[in-house]
DNA sequence: CAAATATATGAATACGTATTCATTTATTGA
DNA sequence: TCAATAAATGAATACGTATTCATATATTTG
């Protein structure tokens, strides 16, 4: 593995690693939503979800698309919603398998 | 998901989002090192990888095993290999497909 | 253009935590 | 038991960053 390779990996898990920003990023994994339906949705506000958003956009986690006043976000590409959802899997798994935290 | 997996799938990934402790994991990934190798190795101070590895081991990531004066570490079970292999696989992908950071 | 709405941004702060250093606890061998 | 080695631990600190609040920017509508 690279070094490119190995900051954009840490980069990677250090951004999903936050509980708020996990949260956004699940919330728009399976339809694309507006900021503001984010933070209504998960009860923070605008603010908050913005400057994480910015964040999860710079490390190509989420994908952008302005409509209108609207700014929509999305999981960036497959990729992002096949690791998600293959971590989801992976922890529930095991902790089928062998107890709890 | 539950509030439960939600908890630790967050923690998985604030574990390993950060470098030194990423670095760790990948070091005992495939073979079981003792606390002063992976130090070596990696050009750590014992102190620091053992406590890294303290939160490693509580984030049930990696195990621990005693033997002699020594103790090695492992990467905890397979979950956790599959699920770092898969990352390391997605974010190398990633960067083929689409330019840089 | 002015008002209204949605989002973004900057600065300040509060909080967590990575790292270091000093010390302590195991474990082995003389 | 004593010395030596390996690992763990506690406290202190330095650093990053999540959150809030105030403000700015974009976009639509009257």
């Amino acid at each position: 593995m690279s070094a490119d390779e190995f900051r954009d990996l840490a980069e990677m898990f250090r951004l999903l690693g936050d509980a708020t920003r996990l949260r956004i990023v699940l919330a728009c994994t399976d339809e694309a939503l507006k900021v503001g339906a984010i933070a209504e949705r998960l009860g923070l506000s605008a603010s908050l979800v913005s400057h994480h958003l910015r964040l999860l956009r710079a490390g190509r986690i989420v994908r952008a698309e302005r409509r209108g006043r609207n700014v929509f976000y999305a999981a960036a590409d497959d990729h992002i919603r096949h690791v998600v959802a293959d971590m989801v899997a992976h922890v529930a798994e095991a902790r089928g398998q062998s107890a709890a935290a």
